[in-house]
DNA sequence: ACGATTATTGCGTTCTT
DNA sequence: AAGAAAACAATAATCGT
């Protein structure tokens, strides 16, 4: 998915401004309103495999919040009116139009889910081949049946973080959950469901996945990222980094390259962009001085 | 519920200009 | 000397189990 900016031929109601929509979000040009939320995708339809569903229906109210049965529902009433053929008509037609519902509203889940899981993957911008991987693992726990009860969103949300996982392009959750419609708690309980039923095949996060995407936010120098990539490798040999928070140890290591080339960083900058606060980044950083 | 890690805040220290 | 950055300590919040 491209992201771009685009003009949008509205004005702002603010200040009369250009509003562009940019990663997912509609700014203002001008007063830097936010207008629209969420990334609305025009292109052409995206489907997961080549399943038999051709009739897929895209008609109804809009989903909300998705406990099993909200959304639209149609029934068909029973009257003491009638008897015989008639009785055992409506009764037929009742069941299977049951059928029908439950089995659109599965489609219609999915249809959304799919869509909201393209926005997240377009919005953190990683590859289809991750985004494919977490439509297959949505499919899955439709298949498990473990979405009852809990939210579409947090699901969306909770594949596209473990595809990445499992992948090892490591997405730190608060990153999903800041671009995905679900809460943190959502998307966590369906996350947790999701590793639990699924046994996914996810170990412990090392923290050499965030250090390209840190060093070029930081435009760092590859010799830096190499040299922290180093630091990276040598203190998970010691094993002197359990239950740290690998973003925290890749900030570190990542600053200590860059002090060691002299590259004018400041801890406050480095822990800016991988969500920690100087203080942690130091912990690290003080074991890598130690190491040499 | 508990232990460890991390965030936050405040404050004296060190380094740079 | 002044200002910024790193260091440190104490407490609150959060996380993993």
């Amino acid at each position: 998915m491209p992201i771009t900016s685009t003009e949008s031929t509205a004005t702002c109601p603010e200040c009369d401004g250009r509003p562009r929509t940019h990663n997912g979000e509609t700014i203002c040009d001008e007063c830097g309103l936010v207008l629209d939320e969420y990334y609305i995708d025009h292109g052409p339809e995206w489907r997961s495999f080549n399943d038999d569903t051709t009739n897929s229906k895209r008609t109804g109210a809009p989903l909300t919040r998705s406990r099993h049965d909200r959304g639209l529902s149609t029934e068909i009433g029973r009257s003491t009116r009638m008897n015989g053929r008639k009785r055992r008509l409506f009764a037929r037609l009742r069941r299977q139009h049951n059928r029908a519902r439950i089995s659109t509203k599965r489609e219609r889940n999915q249809v959304y889910a799919f869509n909201e899981i393209r926005r997240l993957t377009g919005v953190l911008s990683v590859p289809d081949q991750i985004r494919d991987h977490a439509c297959s693992l949505f499919r899955s726990a439709q298949n498990e049946d473990i979405l009852r009860g809990r939210s579409l969103e947090g699901f969306a949300a909770a594949c596209v973080y473990a595809a990445c996982r499992v992948a090892s392009v490591s997405r730190t959750q608060k990153e999903v959950t800041a671009a995905a419609k679900a809460t943190a708690a959502e998307q966590q309980a369906a996350y947790d469901a999701l590793n639990r039923e699924l046994k996914l095949p996810i170990g412990p996060i090392n923290p050499a996945e965030y250090l390209s995407r840190y060093a070029s936010e930081l435009e760092l120098p590859t010799d830096v990222e190499r040299c922290a990539r180093e630091y990276a490798a040598g203190l998970s040999q010691d094993g002197a980094l359990g239950g740290r928070n690998p973003s925290g140890v890749a900030a570190g290591c990542l600053y200590a390259a860059a002090i060691k080339y002299g590259v004018d960083v400041t801890q406050k900058e480095v822990g800016a962009v991988a969500d920690v606060t100087p203080v942690t980044l130091r912990a690290t950083y003080h074991d890598v001085c130690k190491e040499d």
